[in-house]
RNA sequence: GGGUAGGUGGUCGAGUGGUUAAUGGCACCAGACUGUAAAUCUGGCCGUGAGAGCGUACGUUGGUUCGAAUCCAACCCUACCCA
């Protein structure tokens, strides 16, 4: 029989951190993040990071990982997530996957195996650069459909960073991605996800994300995104973040205050819009009600458990 | 009180007699998603209908015209300037 793996998912500000901790509890178990943006260090309130009282001793995995300088992916996610779980049970306590991030769920859920090779960068920016233009891009999705035609079918012929993809992939591996992603597929899952999503009516979800950015500006998030613009010299990818990129308008003097206030609101719903969109696509998802009381979701995945 | 500019769909903003339910952008809704994913991309978006269509819409009322968001008149409102 499969170890059992939890999964709580959920679009932001669902209340998911208080839920894992609460199950970590009373469960013998510990928490891996599956979080794109808590796993940088430093990056505390605009990730919604919980605070090392909130944690009450719960352990948790892949979160303050790596620095904002660094480039992290989804291959390096499932590494060190393995890992984690493999570590978690062998103490013969219950791993508890929690974060809002699907690209990464579903590397571990799936059992996605990716290869181990590295990124041109050169490479990238090339092709990155070539795609500016309209008639570039256009150029680089002919290129892709004479490598993989059928991925090529599957995306936009806008979608810059897919085309880039299909590119890169055989750039560097001489396979097309189509090829690689059946390989991908090959393995058996090896845990037995039990998957749960927390969801509430969708108002109610943005008044809680409005509140809460809200607070992270209270807390200080200005003074964090500062500090890290003065400790960092460049962010690969750690500045796409919601409430970062927007306080950076801010500082740099394009938006005024309360305009980027908004937009950190308006994109994290978008964001929350995104995330329940692709959670929905998950086979065997179990759907919890957010506003119910808290113990009555634990207990319905501890009957599950058993 | 006088002058000027203007009032367009949830919003911003094009459109100045017919091919206009009305370009775009944004919001919103729905969807896609395998190495940047809090990223990137796609579709829908007045009502009704499966659809052709029908109904209702460009401040209000009335007029000109075969035909008006577009022209005219009066009225209401907004912004700025003068008093």
């Amino acid at each position: 029989m499969k170890p059992k793996v939890i999964v709580i998912v959920g679009p932001t500000a669902s209340g998911k951190t208080s839920l894992s901790i609460e199950l970590a509890k009373q469960t013998n178990g510990e928490i891996i993040s599956s979080d794109s943006m808590q796993i940088y260090k430093d990056m505390n309130i605009g990730s919604a990071k919980p605070t090392i009282e909130e944690m009450q001793g719960i352990k948790h995995y892949l979160i303050d990982e790596v620095l904002p300088t660094e480039r992290f992916s989804v291959a390096e996610y499932k590494k060190r997530a393995e890992k984690a779980i493999e570590e978690i049970l062998k103490k013969g306590k219950t791993p508890i996957i929690v974060g809002g991030t699907g690209l990464y769920v579903n590397s571990l859920i799936y059992g996605i195996e990716y290869e181990d090779i590295n990124l041109d960068e050169k490479y990238r920016e090339k092709l990155m650069k070539k795609a500016e233009t309209q008639s570039g891009l256009e150029e680089l999705y002919r290129e892709a459909q004479k490598i993989d035609e059928l991925a090529a079918q599957k995306i936009s012929p806008n979608d810059k960073k897919r085309i880039i993809r299909i590119l890169e992939i055989y750039h560097s591996t001489g396979k097309t991605k189509t090829m690689q992603e059946l390989e991908s597929r090959k393995n058996e899952v090896k845990y037995d996800y039990k998957i749960y999503c927390i969801n509430m009516p969708r108002d109610i979800l943005y008044e809680r994300i409005n509140k809460r950015v809200d607070i992270m500006i209270e807390q200080g998030l200005i003074e964090e995104v500062k500090s890290l613009l003065k400790k960092y010299p460049s962010f690969p990818t750690a500045m796409q973040a919601i409430g970062y990129k927007e306080i950076v308008q801010y500082l740099n003097g394009s938006w005024g205050r309360l305009e980027a206030i908004d937009k950190i609101k308006q994109e994290s719903r978008r964001y929350a819009k995104r995330q329940i969109t692709w959670f929905k696509r998950i086979e065997n998802i179990k759907w919890i009600d957010g506003l119910d009381k808290m113990q009555n979701n634990i207990n319905i995945i501890l009957e599950e458990l058993h």
